[in-house]
DNA sequence: CATCGTTGTTCCAACGATGTAAAGCCCCAA
DNA sequence: TTGGGGCTTTACATCGTTGGAACAACGATG
């Protein structure tokens, strides 16, 4: 692997002047940058990136810290961030916590300033009351408790208010939501927004309806979905709090022989590819993930550039995609 | 941050007294060693990996070059390699090609010894053709081309077999192939596995009921079963070479409002968690990913530390699922 | 012709860690 | 007392890169 130095012996000036060519500097004479160039050529010289950022500072990494990469919300996600962290040069490190606490801390501190630039977090669990980070990160989804550090996510509230409005708008009136959760901020903004938009409809509100999910995978939703299907009024209609959720519901709606939507409207949240080809297609609340990353990376960008900038909180767009969950094809 | 030298200071020994400490060496006095011990607990020292790297002329990355991140298989996948490199303390850089020529050509430029160790390749396209790479490199899947490269998978000729023979074996006759491709190793040997399954019963072969896929995604696997269903006699099985391929198959037979597996039975390739909450579930040849994952990480280990050991090809084990999509539940 | 500012180049130190060589210590045998 | 050898520590160079200071060359200016 040939070094600067090989570089500057081929082509007859110093270390420092082949450095200058490759990082762009302008004071050049024409004729040894044409010199230097070919010998960039002739050596096929990459720099070494370890020993670049040992001397500026920077690793060139940022971290993305999230559940698990086998869920899909996640994989799309990450591939989204490595795009986006391209466009600065940044190369994705993922650390998965697989949703536990002690996962998360893991994570955490193997992170580090001698590791990476910054970090992208999607915590599941408590996380952030212990939060102590070395390095400029931002949160994606929603503070769990209240610590100074930025966000980027969707307006969960809304978005949740959206959802079952298009399901109350169906004619539905027992409406039932999974995926409560005691430490998820996102569940409980999602089902402020829930209770909201039954409460405009003037639609009692009866936590009977509402089923809590420890994980949001699809066996969480299908257990979820049986346990509302053996009460004596079933729901005519179920708000998922996310896709996985309302895959496995759908499932459970499938083995005990209803029909969806006929017998049961069914949406969700997060808009996987999946949830186009599942039959029916799945209703979903389909939040800009390719936003959310650009915003993610974009604003780490600006703190590592200027460490004191005020913290952010990047509100992203969402929207509802009607599909055969909730109104036949 | 601290510094080796922080630590010395505070230890009051030398620099490399602590590195000697750290590194686990074993002449140290016990007195000192605890004095450096303490200090390293007090200033909450981790090594700067990329100095560290810099001098031993490793970067402890690992390169993953895969298609795609939202395709679940690569997602699951790369999941688990992140988990068996930890156990060499090895990190992992994703990198995705979108399964182009030029994705992948870029992918390779950009590795090289200064920024990973070794690397696990997912070629889709011609890849392996111009192949050149500074470091030990692994392919999963198929050889494209005659190279000398490590390769772990499946035998995929024996895992379409199998899944052909099972159609068979439901006395199945018209058995139509999805995903045919004119570059990938994979497809051919699927393939070729198809066309012996079929030679095995007497069955006869008809290319028309073998359909080229150029893309394996949902979409693909729908348009190519319409294409079979507007055939003038229809399969009455279709074997996919990928899960999404098939879940897109199904998605179309439920829009002509054929019931699966009465009418036709499907079965696909790779098991995604996906494939088993379908409505129908999906029977599907699974491949041991987990096994995938740590032969060829162990594999580049052994490659790093002894760097003129043999090429390998490691077989990893595979099973067909059975589920509802070719025996009704 | 001395001076000056601009342009271009080089030398040196440094980033944080580790390998090497050498030096210091201590104990024991000659 | 000397010397040898095992243990323990240190000084120094080094990995490949870049920032800064110093220096050199140059035409323009007074």
């Amino acid at each position: 692997m040939a070094t600067l130095k090989d570089v500057a012996r081929l082509a007859g000036v110093s270390v420092k002047t082949v450095s200058n060519v490759v990082n762009g500097y302008s004071f050049v004479k024409p004729d040894n940058r044409r010199r230097v160039e070919e010998a960039l050529e002739a050596t096929g010289y990459r720099p070494n990136l370890g020993a670049r950022n040992l001397r500026r500072g920077r690793t060139g990494f940022i971290a993305l810290v999230l559940p698990e990469l086998s869920i899909p919300y996640f994989a799309e996600l990450a591939g989204l961030v490595i795009t986006a962290a391209q466009e600065h040069e940044w190369n994705v490190l993922i650390e998965q916590t697989f949703g536990t606490l002690a996962g998360e801390r893991a994570a955490l501190a193997s992170l580090g300033p001698h590791l990476v630039d910054a970090a992208i977090l999607s915590p599941e669990a408590l996380l952030v009351d212990d939060f102590q980070l070395s390095v400029p990160a931002v949160l994606l989804g929603e503070h769990a408790v209240d610590v100074p550090i930025s966000r980027v996510g969707i307006d969960n509230v809304a978005a949740a208010r959206t959802a079952v409005r298009h399901l109350i708008s169906l004619g539905r009136t027992r409406i039932a939501a999974i995926g409560a959760h005691p430490h998820r901020g996102t569940a409980a903004l999602r089902l402020e927004g829930y209770r909201t938009a039954l409460a405009e409809a003037s639609l009692p509100f009866s936590g009977d309806l509402v089923v809590p999910a420890l994980n949001y995978h699809r066996a969480d939703g299908a257990a979820a979905m049986r346990s509302l299907l053996d009460m004596p009024t079933p729901p005519d209609a179920v708000f998922c709090f996310n896709d996985l959720l309302a895959i496995g519901a759908m499932r459970t709606a499938a083995e005990r022989s209803l029909r969806v939507p006929g017998d049961l409207a069914v949406v969700g949240f997060d808009n996987n590819e999946e949830s186009v080809y599942s039959s029916p297609s799945l209703t979903s609340v389909a939040p800009d993930k390719g936003a959310i990353a650009r915003a993610a990376v974009d604003l780490l960008h600006r703190r590592v550039e200027s460490p004191d900038d005020a913290l952010e909180d990047v509100e992203t767009p969402f929207s509802l995609l009607v599909r055969e969950s909730t109104v036949a094809g």
